[in-house]
DNA sequence: ATAGTTTTGGAACGATCATTTCAATAAGGT
DNA sequence: ACCTTATTGAAATGATCGTTCCAAAACTAT
């Protein structure tokens, strides 16, 4: 055995994940990554072997650290009734918050989503995936509000809301009142349908 | 008087506009610019004056030509009530057909939103201005559908119908399926709205 | 035809991009 | 303390970026 790693890797992840995050990745260079890391080009090479590879791992974290999270009550064994309520008044939070970086740069998956390297397919079917997974979250979520909705129903509210919440994603960094009110939206339609 | 410009310049924008459309601002280079145009930098860059101008040229042409003819139905003197219906079925239609040019790459302006020169406060404004429009048309093209939703209903109604188109055009690249149930969802809460 | 003006082709600009290379450095394992 | 192996710093690579420049070509107006 040799040196050892000096550096966080998970660490170096979550800074040039915030790099991404605000830049999207074909406007996050090198140098740029290098100083939100404070790594070298090469440590980051060695590590992550190109850029791509380091948005790879930018992406599972965001995944495992921000997205996650954030879904993990709608997802629980035990669902709390009003879970839905929380995460979309919580993301309605986070946005509303002037100058934040949630509302400055919305959801790295859903600005990559409209990006260039959007056309590559493994970077499709990521974003994707990420679509199904907040969709099936949300109709978790719905069934503990509402268990007596049927169940046809309480999925198209479901695609509805999911919807409503990647808009809002999609439009926080160009239009916050825009994206707030579509939040406002899917909250309404879930009250609605009490 | 001297010599006058050979090429149409409507013509040579709506061809930058389909590669901005497709590769985004950033990533549309100037060689893929003079060979979409016919054109040289020479000529691009005397007759726009940048890049960002050509851009500029693009956004406005997309707006005359792609955006307003579709919502003038919903803008009109004399609205049809199903006007709405025939948008969103209309939009459904195009993002529908696997492969075409609007399912692969959604909305140019929706597309922005989400990229670095969305930083730029100008085009900030444009995309909530085409947000704004957008509204607006949906809400009229509701007025008519539904005469008697009360106003603020039918104000929410618009904020959900927009917030899914929006989103629609920011999945469709990447979750085609995804898109079009986000319009689905939209035409179901107009037709639960009756 | 000629003069006057604008467009155009082609080459060159400096800047920046992602990536590679390599020697110097640092830190286990023995 | 030594040897081995991995990490790191710094410089260089070739490619491509947006932009500029200028002389040649093209066309209108007289």
């Amino acid at each position: 055995m040799g040196r050892v790693q000096t550096f966080d890797t998970a660490e170096a992840v979550r800074a040039a994940r915030a790099v991404f995050w605000a830049h999207g990745y074909e406007d996050a260079s090198i140098p740029a990554l290098e100083a939100a890391t404070g790594l070298r080009r090469s440590s980051i090479y060695h590590a992550f072997g190109s850029k791509r590879g380091l948005f790879d791992a930018a992406v599972g974290s965001y995944l495992d650290e921000v997205v996650r999270p954030r879904l993990r009550p709608l997802t629980a064994e035990r669902v709390e009734p009003d879970a839905i309520l929380d995460y979309l008044r919580g993301l309605r939070g986070a946005l509303e918050r002037a100058g934040s970086f949630a509302s400055e740069n919305g959801c790295l998956l859903v600005n990559t989503a409209g990006a260039p390297i959007a056309h590559d397919q493994t970077v499709r079917k990521t974003v994707a995936d990420y679509r199904a997974e907040l969709h099936h979250a949300i109709a978790v979520g719905l069934r503990a509000h509402l268990p007596d909705l049927p169940d046809d129903r309480r999925d198209r509210l479901a695609d509805a809301c999911t919807g409503l919440v990647v808009s809002a994603f999609a439009l926080t960094r160009v239009d916050n009142a825009g994206a707030l009110r579509s939040l406002d939206a899917a909250l309404d339609l879930i009250a609605a349908a009490d």
